[in-house]
DNA sequence: CGCAGGGTTGATGCTGCTCAAGACGGGTGG
DNA sequence: CCACCCGTCTTGAGCAGCATCAACCCTGCG
């Protein structure tokens, strides 16, 4: 692949697998090998499977499949849903790089949801089986494994919260201002960001639904708060934001 | 302790440790022992610490202790809650015999929720350092933790699809249908139970108020589906209230 | 140019909240 | 034993926040 980047005088290796280590990876630091030193992060990267690439618009896996790999994202956007009986869909979260996908599925060896990419995107396919034998000889692993898994705990009971006593405002600010943080801690701009989900898909999230999100945007952006264009998103006020999420501000 | 019960002619047993064992606990077939043979099943009894009561409306821990344990629930119900800035309660679970808490603490060793026994209850202190090291050898025991922690993933994104796009009838119905299916896995009867927390806070459970729970109740009385005295519960109609769960029945 | 998908805005209505009053049940003290 | 009280629960009336329905706009694309 892309063989004009191999210079003949330089010692051939696989691009690929190159730029598919954990050492060079990006993510490094917020992913599963976290903390890892170079030998512990070598017999993990050898474990782990392909890398494989996902458009946008297809998923990654659906409920009910076997569950064979948990997934780490290394580039790119998912959503992940659930189907209630009457066939609709409830959005379950957003994940983005250097978060883990598929844990959900290690209680009944199924998937419980649907994982779709929002855009082009790509991932570390772990098979759960090697990752747990791997767990038994590395503590350092171990450890971070379960500070990932209770992380998403924390994560949905926080969603539970916003869900179960949170007006639209607040519900809709605290979510800016989560991608906020999340884009900050990957080193990008926490005021300057694309949102990767249509409206529909953020309203799912939040129990509300389309039209509300928009009207929302739209006063976010009269009130100042924002710059909105299309789903360009600018923080202008993340003070006025921050309050309205945590409830010191009782805005509507 | 009780000395009356131990006859001279036995040998000297401690009998609140030979209660406390996991092997003679009537939720080793649900609680973190499933699935263990005798000698690993020792070596769990080995390392858990305490066994506490817990009396009615007492914290086992709250927000921002310090995570040292997880808890196995021996007898006894609990309800876990978080507190928004404004400081009104969201209730994130209830929790009955044979379930883990604390779980969520495990990412940044401090607790995110309170946790409240609802009637006299018993725990067994797990310390968390000694699991980790315990699972480190025990692949089964491994295999049985992520399942637990996995559970309550997915038991908390169902909380988060009945309180993103159910109607108040149905997030009652699928509250008592989950209730009732738990006690049932506990050998309990799954048609006439008592509940143990308050109209308050079902509501805030389900994200709704005291009013609605309470004419949810009336409601379900009058239809037939349930008999309701109190906080004794006797189901009628299971058919019903499943169909409802599932949005197959369309009843407000 | 026309179309499709996504987004915005407005008018109206319903579900569940708020506020208020009263019932019930269990415990306490006279 | 009754009177009283308190917390919990029930029921009713009115209201508001968000959903629903509908029309329209914008943008990209064939």
């Amino acid at each position: 692949m892309t063989p004009e980047l191999l210079s003949p005088t330089l010692p051939t290796v696989n691009v690929e697998v190159l730029r598919a280590r954990c050492a060079t990876c990006s993510m490094h630091q917020l992913c599963l090998p976290m903390g890892l030193d170079m030998g512990d992060m070598d017999r993990l990267d050898q474990i782990i499977g392909r890398r494989r690439k996902i458009a946008r618009g297809v998923s990654l896996f659906r409920i009910g499949d076997a569950f064979q790999n948990l997934y780490a994202i290394r580039l790119g956007h998912f959503k992940t849903y659930q189907i209630n009986p009457g066939g609709e869909e409830q959005v379950t979260g957003f994940q983005m790089a250097g978060e883990l996908l598929g844990m959900d599925a290690i209680s009944a060896d199924r998937h419980h949801c649907n994982a779709v990419a929002l855009e082009d995107s790509e991932v570390c396919e772990i098979p759960f089986s090697s990752l747990e034998q791997l767990l038994g000889n590395m503590p350092t692993l171990l450890r971070h494994f379960h500070r990932m898994m209770s992380q998403e705990i924390t994560r949905e009971q926080s969603v539970m919260l916003l869900l179960g006593n949170m007006q639209a405002t607040q519900r809709f600010a605290a979510f800016i201002v989560n991608l906020a943080s999340r884009y900050e801690a990957r080193g990008y701009s926490g005021s300057n960001f694309q949102l990767r989900m249509s409206r529909e898909e953020i309203g799912n999230y939040l129990g509300l639904t389309i039209e509300s999100i928009s009207r929302l945007l739209s006063k976010f952006k009269k009130e100042g708060w924002l710059r909105v264009s299309n789903r360009e998103i600018e923080i202008l006020q993340p003070a006025k934001l921050k309050a309205i999420t945590a409830g010191t501000d009782i805005c509507k």
